[in-house]
RNA sequence: GCCAAAGUAGCUCAGCCGGUAGAGCAGCUGAUUUGUAAUCAGCCGGUCGUAGGUUCGAUUCCUAUCUUUGGCUCCA
């Protein structure tokens, strides 16, 4: 057990003695790799390079890279020191909470003296740069629990972060922190670690964003200051990731939505979306889509109330488990809530009429328009609003149903999400939250039933403990927005209650009763959001199916408007959404006008095209395609104008 | 809901220490009658988010409030 074996990333072994630290196998291997090395890795676990190495096992020396997850990992962990230490030079008396690196960049949520500004990023940069400029290494120093308790003492935050990693599985009884520099001369911190051998070695960063974040994420506990900062291994790291979040900012649905007239959300009701006739069309558009779709899959479409009285939200649990999320309103004397879910007033059309098992499963679908009043604060474009169309359905069926109905519906939302081009499909498994009605027992039963449905779907996902709606555990397909910002969007989860809550039966083959089990589930979700997404990801240059507006047709001069028009007739006369630019400028302010308009196809008519009936084609972002007779053109796009 | 910042013309933004506002683009009008990403000229356009307060006087200072942005919490 003197030796260890460690086998280097080109599959070579090499054995070294016990307690052997990266540095010196980077310096036995070349010089400038032990110049360059920032960690090692060993196994999964990332490494100081002064870290004596005990192990066999897999081994890289991490060196400065912006593709190597690792390499910014410790490099911005790094990073997050350096900053905590700037902050509290330049205001004596914050206190430091928790600062890890995160996928792109770093945080360090702290306590201040004063509160922080965007006008102090520039200060706390600069005095961040002497830190790097004076290059002094990270030193690690490890104490016992008594020692590491007592240099935390007097600070709340650290103090609490001590306790809870000596209570953590594993721990050996000590605690190690981190100096920049000399220990017991430079500013340290209680750290794991790992860190970069120096300062200096971090040659790219910048100190982005400030925001609130609650303590341990408890509402109930002190609001801390969240600084955000970046760090790259090099400066066009930084650069290229820089230049990414600016061309986020164009690709933002709430700039392309204002830009081509979609839609507008004003202060008479906030977090609740106006559509303009263009974003009307889109949205449309979706929901036909949607509706081919699931017509053939045996889904029933219905239409309910969008008012309800408050007795139905009472037995269905709503008024005391989602009280605060609805808006109530009152009849004369009556009080009633706006839905805020589809899935009572599906079951009150279900309990129409006595159902036999027959009838099961009956798929009860609609774009049903809800209301939720979410927090101030939380409002987001169309990603997040207090009013939103789901493309929503109630499927009831049998508990030997669940498994089948499950994966078709997973299925389908790989189908459709596919057909927009999003092909790696992130899932959260939702299990049940605090808050909830229902028995243990039929929580058990549901979790289960949707865990069996992920293995017939094949459907791999992430567990998301405590996160399923009241009256059931879901299964949440997410999608990313420009910045990467995860939304759920289609969604299916198993109810074992409400049905029960409201009276839903049905007879079985035994001539008994028996309560049905109910699926709620949307594929796009809120076609809010989805439309949201889908503006971020085509940055407007939408399919010709979806696009609000298909053709547009740019007269060449005042004296072929009239040719134009004929042309226009004929192309809404087989649905095709059609304009005209009869405005007397050139055809290149024109041409530039409908590129920047994001339309798909331009049709320019003159002299030429108006003598023999004939349109010259150009194509969005493609340029002109030549000349073709009206009939030809309208041929040629007809089928990708029909959905999907 | 919490923390921080912001709110000036349709859009993007100027406006130093208080003296009732300006540019570009867009829009409108006129001239031009145009061949594949910006023709020229003129004009219109703003209770400076809202309500109070301080002041001879507030877009500017103070307070409250609404909304928005970035996060946190929460959620489709």
């Amino acid at each position: 057990m003197s030796q260890i074996e460690l086998t280097l990333p080109d599959g070579s072994i090499r054995t070294v003695a016990r307690g052997t630290t990266g540095l010196e196998i980077a310096k036995s291997i070349a010089e400038g790799l032990a110049r360059k090395a920032l960690a090692v890795k060993l196994g999964d676990k990332i490494l100081d390079l002064s870290y004596p190495l005990t192990t066999s096992g897999t081994f890289k020396i991490i060196t400065p890279s912006n593709e190597d997850p690792d390499a910014l990992y410790v490099l911005r962990h790094s990073c997050s020191h350096v900053l905590a230490e700037a902050i509290c030079d330049l205001y004596p008396g914050t206190q430091l909470a928790y600062g890890p690196p995160v996928e792109k960049g770093f945080y360090y949520d702290l306590m201040t003296p004063v509160p922080l500004t965007q006008d102090d990023f520039e200060k706390i940069e600069t005095r961040m740069k002497e830190i790097i400029k004076e290059d002094r290494p990270f030193t690690r120093i490890n104490v016992s629990a008594e020692e590491g308790l007592a240099r935390t003492a007097k600070d709340k935050y650290k103090k609490d972060n001590a306790e809870r990693a000596l209570a953590r599985e594993g721990n050996d009884g000590t605690l190690s922190f981190y100096a920049n520099g000399e220990p017991g001369k430079n500013w340290e911190d209680l750290c794991a670690g790992p860190h970069v051998p120096s300062t200096g070695k971090l040659k790219a960063f910048k100190v982005l964003s400030l925001a609130g974040a609650y303590w341990h994420g408890d509402q109930n506990s002190d609001q801390l200051t969240r600084v955000y900062g970046t760090c790259f291994a090099d400066k066009d790291g930084l650069e290229t990731y820089l230049k990414f979040l600016e061309e986020a900012e164009k690709r933002d649905h709430r700039k392309i939505g204002r830009d081509m007239d979609l839609y507008h959300i004003e202060d008479h009701s906030p977090g609740m979306v106006f559509w303009h006739p263009k974003g009307t069309v889109m949205v449309n558009a979706l929901k036909d889509y949607v509706r081919s779709k699931i017509d053939r899959r045996g889904y029933k479409e219905v239409i309910t109330p969008e008012i309800v009285d408050k007795s139905l939200w009472i037995k269905s649990g709503h008024a005391d488990k989602y009280n605060e999320n609805m808006f109530k309103t009152m009849a004369g004397d009556r009080e009633m809530a706006v839905k805020p879910m589809n899935c009572p007033c599906h079951i009150q059309i279900f309990n129409q009429g006595l159902k036999s098992w027959r009838d099961l499963p009956l798929r009860l679908a609609e774009f049903g328009k809800c209301h939720r009043y979410e927090p101030a604060g939380t409002m987001h474009g169309l990603m997040r609003v207090r009013g939103f169309v789901q493309d929503d359905a109630h499927i009831f069926c049998t508990e030997d149903q669940i498994a089948s109905e499950v994966a078709d519906f997973c299925h389908l939302v790989k189908e459709m999400y596919n057909d927009f081009g999003f092909t790696e499909i992130l899932v959260k498994f939702s299990t049940r939250p605090a808050k909830r009605v229902g028995d243990d027992a039929s929580w058990d039963k549901a979790e289960a039933a949707l865990e069996s449905a992920t293995k017939l779907a094949g459907l791999a996902y992430q567990l998301n403990p405590g996160e399923g709606a009241f009256y059931g555990p879901k299964l949440e397909f997410v999608l990313k927005d420009s910045l990467g910002r995860d939304w759920q969007c289609g969604t299916i989860q198993v109810d074992f209650n409400l049905p029960a809550r409201l009276g839903a039966e049905y007879v079985g083959k035994d001539n008994q009763k028996h309560i049905p089990v109910m699926l709620h589930r949307a594929a796009l979700g809120s076609i809010e959001r989805f439309l949201g997404i889908l503006i971020e990801e085509y940055v407007g240059d939408f399919p010709l199916w979806l696009s609000p507006v298909q053709v547009r047709v740019l007269a060449l001069s005042e004296k072929y408007v009239d040719y134009a028009k004929t042309v226009q007739k004929k192309l809404i006369n087989v649905g095709i959404r059609t304009e005209l630019d009869e405005t007397n400028e050139k055809v290149g302010y024109k041409i530039r006008q409908g590129e920047q308009n994001k339309i798909p196809y331009l049709l320019i008519v003159g002299e030429k095209e108006a003598s023999e009936g004939k349109v010259s084609v150009r194509k969005r972002k493609e340029g002109d395609q030549g000349q073709k007779t009206v009939a030809e053109f309208i041929a040629s796009i007809q089928n990708a104008c029909r959905i999907g």
